[in-house]
DNA sequence: GGAGCGCTGTATCTTATGTTACGTATTTTG
DNA sequence: CAAAATACGTAACATAAGATACAGCGCTCC
């Protein structure tokens, strides 16, 4: 059954044409505003003509524009007065999606649950302070989430790293490693051995490591100073990594709020660089 | 300080003539769809006329009706947008971690919302079929989640390639690509102009694109078979992936159930070859 | 490769919305 | 109690909104 047009659209956007798909695409990504604005202002933020957006109002089965204003209007309003409604009942949903998304969100829940605001701040000022070079690796399938916080963190300050492509290139790297440096790993199941042999050995140079894995802990916590334990079940044949995700992008703005200033006058030079 | 529009109603109430105080309390009575309505249907509903309402709202400080509109509207937006202000308590937070958290759980619960099961459906089913290569790419941060999507899919299914490096080396990829093809985009602000004409370029020669995007909408999303708006204001000074990053996973969940029997073959004879 | 169909945008028209002018009613003040 | 000022509604107006007709373009299918 169809109650909300939200609903009526994402069922019918299969079988529209590229303009109209444009328009209901559009509505959608912010809704119901688009849909309350004039037709000249929701033709200019779909990038199509003003007759699309009619035909794609009449393909819902309105009679004419003001109509389907009405009818946002009063979906609107009966979600306004009970905010309850808003909180999806589990019921409707059914498919594969509430379930995974559910699971997430319990897992950054836990997560930072058994993660102190201290232990952040810990992490965030060693990685703010900049004596050494930072750099950082990942498995896998966590090697991107290294990418992504190298990314932000190279913006930022300078001396970030992130280490790529053959063991055998980063083994090299190891060289330029010392006690002032950190490294940041990511390492969730199946635990690969060949970055823990890396860990095992910049441990022994010294170098500080921080540890983002999962709750049953990388061997190589061994030798981190900090663990990041994220939890990583979901409905699905894989792991789940976002939980991680989102412990790196919290550290990532603890960073940069806490180098602002440098970081300010960094992040300009580079703009101005582009 | 006044920051909404009801608060500035109520503070001035008291002060007006009867007849716009009725119209004052019949739009707070049910806040904000009254005023979004026409003028004459606000002066039904107060049971005055339509002048009154004008001097109403010219009374409020605006200078016509539609800048009054587009004020309440922007304030809806505000609302909808991030429903963390209507319930968060401050107390509770404190520290710089929760809510970072809490908005960051919000705007996956939000961007969840805009998206239906059928959507994700259809385009884990564009994702699984497998008629022609999947190509992924992204901007300056959205690269690593294009990469971590890539990571998963390339095992359960062939031709799976993630476009790196320099631009000049994926538009030579452009050659490979044709109508049955699929090519994966992240790209959210600020949107990167090179990603732009490429998505420009695939589209013309037929291939099918499935963009993420911030709610605000890359410019790609002109292109788009499908468009995935995921929400990522935080209070950082970065942007947040972390919610089309669930979707991602999510999606990489739904296209292995798919292919599941496919797929756990291909598993299986990789793992042989390790 | 060609013919047909369907989609989309430009330009025009019509509708209805917001706005203003003015006369009447009501309230307030001297 | 009278007179003035303010508030309100009716009606006419101008503007901007939504609707439509039509032509061009791209796509699909034969």
């Amino acid at each position: 059954m169809i109650s909300s047009i939200a609903e009526l659209i994402s069922d019918r956007i299969g079988a529209m044409p590229a303009g109209e798909r444009r328009a209901a695409q559009t509505l959608i990504a912010n809704y119901p505003l688009t849909g309350l604005k004039t037709v000249a202002e929701f033709s200019a933020a779909a990038g199509v003509s003003s007759p699309t957006i009619l035909r794609f109002v009449a393909r819902l089965g309105f009679q004419n524009y003001p109509e389907f204003q009405s009818a946002l209007q009063d979906e609107l309003a009966a979600q306004l007065q009970s905010p309850a409604s808003r909180t999806l009942d589990p019921g409707s949903a059914g498919g594969a999606v509430s379930p995974m998304l559910e699971a997430t969100l319990d897992n950054m829940r836990e997560t930072f649950r058994h993660l102190s605001d201290k232990q952040l701040a810990d992490i965030a000022a060693r990685l703010a302070e900049r004596r050494g070079k930072t750099f950082l690796i990942g498995g896998r399938f966590t090697d991107p989430l290294a990418r992504y916080m190298a990314a932000h963190l190279a913006i930022i300050q300078p001396d970030v790293y992130h280490l790529a492509g053959q063991e055998s290139i980063w083994r090299d790297r190891l060289i330029d490693m010392g006690k002032r440096d950190v490294l940041v790993i990511f390492d969730i199941r199946r635990y690969q051995d060949s970055l823990v042999r890396f860990a095992e050995k910049a441990h022994h140079r010294g170098v500080q490591i921080i540890l983002f894995t999962d709750q049953w802990l990388s061997p190589i916590a061994r030798f981190a100073r900090h663990v990041i334990a994220g939890r990583t079940a979901v409905p699905s044949a894989w792991d789940s990594s976002a939980a991680l995700f989102v412990v790196a992008e919290t550290l990532i703005g603890a960073v940069t709020r806490q180098l602002e200033a440098a970081g300010a006058k960094r992040i300009r030079d580079l703009e101005s660089l582009r």
